[in-house]
DNA sequence: CAGTGAGCGAGCTTCCGCTTGACTT
């Protein structure tokens, strides 16, 4: 018999909480939700105040009938799920699915997970707070009606198995939009002029720069004319004191942010390490949208940075939480111990807790001071001035252990930043010499492509989505073939430099790389095909602020102001009148583009979303002859191909000449460009042009391939020639026929025998599981 | 691994948020 259950939602936070309290209490944990709505379409009765059939997961009913069985033995069930309406819910749902009675149950909540804070929420414990629970069943109800709705739509007019929802599309919209101004930027040119003056004294030289750029070469050569004569006067200086403040702790947004720029981290695997570390017991939670310490983590950090660093690093400080939406159930993420500056683990996982504990400590620390001098220099035959600065750190603070970094908004820039450097000591009306003086060409450059943090610290500002949810929205889109990350190469591009050095001017042209990108987000023609759709007949949807809107009236019925089913009733009339109307009457979404007409066949050439994606078409279906097809190469999209480039993709396949007395043919497959000789396959080189592929080149790329397949092999047993122990990509492996097998660790390569093989060849997991999986990938391909 | 692109139309797909494993690659 027990006398006390105590619910939370986490196992981690249930062993915790578990050591504070008495064995009067026995805390469990609900794993999250453990009901949902069914998955069919009479989960929600439109016709009927939106009446909701909820059932319990298939991998949530071993969790509720232990809690139920627990209920039923305690004398008091305390539901201690978070204080937010995700939280509130979880709580109602508990006490429906486990047949709690009233009396005997008690609502408590509490905001840091320490023994005092516990006992302080037991000895207030409320009532379950229905406002905030028709909230959530309002956001629920929601959310299902519209993703529910919306997608079949999509079904019908655009291709099978696409989504759409509250939060997904409004993530895809900001990368087509974004997509779409970098098409459409045009970098502006303008000339920058920077200049190396010394004092005279060796070594002492610095930089300045004109403020302002000019827009035309003419004007930046009329500026170093007019220096070839000139001479330069310190005209003025000032100096001035400057601070910088440490960041907030991290939410999960600012986590994921920080990890992708510092370590290099995909949101979801920053997630998955964080999630790790916290059932280790070194970290807070890591789903959470709020910069607040508690007052233990605030005295835990003062005590490690008066003991680390001493008293002039300490400085208290209290973070408020600016996002929109923040529901602060839980506190920043932190390291549990301060004092603990690194733990044992996984060398991803020390990393990020090095970063979680730095952002922490440092939060708690000292502005770092400067003194940032301005000095301004005439030039005796122009009006301008230019300008040099330097910044000198005169005390570190927070930056002793952690600097911010920011987004990379680059595309070409290599200039050294002209801050934090020292200037040499100056004097008004000193004069200057002149060691070098240049006119560079720069440009202007497009809004930066989102990365995955990037986007989701968008969202985050929109108030779209929630710290659990980013990472699987970010897949979602992916998965889904809305968005690809990918790497791009860039394109050359010149600029001149003009340069002024001992009284002549020169004039070099330099090349530069634009457009490099890593592990950025691009849509793809079905993102971009679904989004104009929906941006096109649902509009309120798709709208940066639908979620901000509908956030206001969940707040009012949590509030008790306003009736939850009052409010989906007006939402949920005109939207489903406008899911029939788009049924009926929109026609199916190609984005068709008309290129041109083929000047040899006369035949019209367009591109458009086909079954299989994207495809350039010669010919229309009205035509006698059949139309010929041709699907895009990556990288090329229906919105930005030309009609030259478009023409090129019939080019192919194409007969590149003859070798060993057969055709050679170069084709591009899914892939990539290949060359097929003898019906075996040879992948081209990256940076070819499959259509400017000679013989001579083609006979080499399958001369190298024979090589390489030969060199690979380490061994080819007598036995059987199927059988051969091979180099692969994570070292040696067995080919054995189409099977490959690893070999287990530590096992002598040349020791191994046929037997040996054979053994292996049984214990595959793969070998039993073999004809199911084939059958399996058959069907599959069937289908699509 | 590397073709495809008409229509017939069974039966399937799909949302967001709260939590962890149990799986395979």
């Amino acid at each position: 018999m027990i006398k006390n259950l105590l619910i939370v939602e986490s196992p981690a936070k249930a062993k915790t909480i578990e050591g504070y309290l008495g064995s009067d209490f026995l805390v469990k944990s609900s794993y999250g939700h453990i009901r949902d709505l069914v998955k069919t379409d009479d989960a929600i009765d439109t016709e009927n105040k939106f009446k909701q059939k909820y059932e319990v997961p298939a991998d949530k009913k071993a969790v509720v009938s232990e809690l139920k069985k627990l209920a039923k033995e305690a004398e008091t069930v305390w539901l201690a799920s978070d204080e937010d309406r995700e939280g509130e819910a979880i709580s109602w749902h508990l006490f429906e699915t486990l047949g709690l009675k009233e009396e005997k149950t008690k609502r408590i909540v509490f905001h840091e997970i320490t023994k005092p804070a516990i006992l302080k929420a037991i000895e207030s414990p409320r009532k379950i707070d229905y406002n905030l629970v028709h909230a959530q069943q309002a956001r629920r109800v929601l959310d299902r009606l519209v993703g529910f709705e919306l997608s079949p739509v999509l079904w019908r007019k655009v291709k099978p198995s696409l989504s759409a929802g509250r939060v997904q599309s409004v993530a895809v919209r900001l990368i087509v939009e974004r997509e779409r101004e970098i098409n459409k930027f045009v970098p502006e040119a303008s000339f920058k002029i920077v200049a190396i003056f010394s004092t005279g004294k060796a070594k002492e030289s610095f930089k300045a720069e004109l403020p302002h750029r000019f827009a035309t070469k003419e004007e930046a050569e009329y500026f170093l004319r007019d220096c070839v004569e000139a001479s330069y006067t310190v005209k003025s200086l000032e100096k001035k004191p400057a601070k910088r403040s440490p960041a907030a702790p991290f939410t999960t947004s600012t986590l994921q942010q920080e990890a992708s720029r510092k370590l290099g981290y995909s949101v979801a695997r920053t997630m998955q390490i964080a999630q790790r570390l916290y059932e280790a017991g070194h970290i807070t939670y890591m789903r959470t949208d709020s910069v607040n310490l508690s007052d233990t983590a605030i005295e835990g950090a003062k005590a490690e940075i008066l003991k680390a660093y001493g008293e002039k690093y300490h400085k208290k400080r209290q973070y408020k939480t600016k996002t929109t939406g923040a529901q602060e159930a839980h506190e920043a993420i932190r390291p549990t111990y301060f004092a603990n500056h690194t733990i044992q683990g996984e060398p991803s996982e020390v990393r990020l807790y090095e970063l979680i504990w730095k952002r922490a400590i440092a939060s708690q620390m000292s502005e770092a001071e400067f003194e940032k001098t301005v000095a301004k220099i005439s030039v005796s035959t122009r009006e301008e001035e230019l300008s040099a600065s330097g910044e000198v750190m005169k005390f570190d603070g927070f930056l002793k252990v952690y600097m911010e970094s920011v987004d990379d908004e680059n595309d070409t820039m290599t200039e050294e930043d002209s801050d934090n450097t020292l200037l040499p000591p100056l004097e008004i009306g000193q004069l200057l010499h002149l060691s070098e003086m240049t006119a560079t060409q720069r440009f202007s450059r497009p809004p930066a492509r989102y990365t995955e943090a990037s986007l989701v610290k968008k969202l985050e500002e929109l108030g779209i989505g929630r710290p659990s949810t980013y990472a699987p929205t970010i897949s979602t889109i992916q998965n889904r073939g809305y968005v690809v990350k990918e790497d791009r190469d860039g394109k050359p591009r010149d600029y001149k430099v003009l340069k002024l050095s001992g009284g002549q001017i020169s004039e070099v042209v330099k090349s530069e790389m634009t457009g490099v990108e890593r592990s950025k987000l691009f849509p793809t023609d079905i993102g971009m095909l679904v989004n104009d759709f929906l941006v096109e007949h649902f509009k309120g949807i798709v709208d940066y602020n639908f979620t901000a809107k509908v956030e206001r009236e969940f707040d009012e019925i949590a509030q008790g102001q306003k009736e939850w089913t009052d409010m989906l009733e007006k939402f949920y009339r005109p939207f489903h009148e406008e899911v029939q109307d788009t049924l009926e009457h929109a026609d199916r979404a190609t984005n068709e583009r008309i290129l041109g007409i083929d000047p040899q066949t006369g035949k019209q050439v367009s591109v458009r979303v086909g079954r299989f994606g994207p495809l350039v078409q010669l010919g229309t279906q009205d035509d006698e002859e059949k139309p010929k097809f041709a699907s895009l190469r990556k990288g090329q999209m229906i919105e930005t191909i030309t009609f030259e480039e478009a023409m090129d993709l019939f080019k192919l396949p194409k007969k590149v000449g003859e070798f060993e007395g057969k055709e050679m043919v170069v084709a591009v497959g899914r892939f990539g460009p290949y060359i097929r000789h003898n019906s075996a396959f040879y992948s081209l080189p990256k940076g070819l042009d499959p259509l400017d592929v000679t013989e001579e080149q083609a006979i080499e790329i399958i001369k190298e391939k024979r090589q390489k397949d030969i060199d690979k092999v380490i061994r080819v047993f007598e036995e059987n020639e199927e059988a051969r122990i091979e180099n692969g990509r994570w070292g040696p492996f067995i080919r054995f026929g189409k099977q490959n097998i690893k070999i287990p660790k530590g096992t002598d390569i040349n020791a191994i025998t046929y037997a040996d093989v054979l053994k292996w060849v049984e214990e595959d997991p793969k070998s039993s599981k073999a004809k199911t999986s084939t059958k399996k990938t058959t069907k599959s391909t069937k289908k699509s």
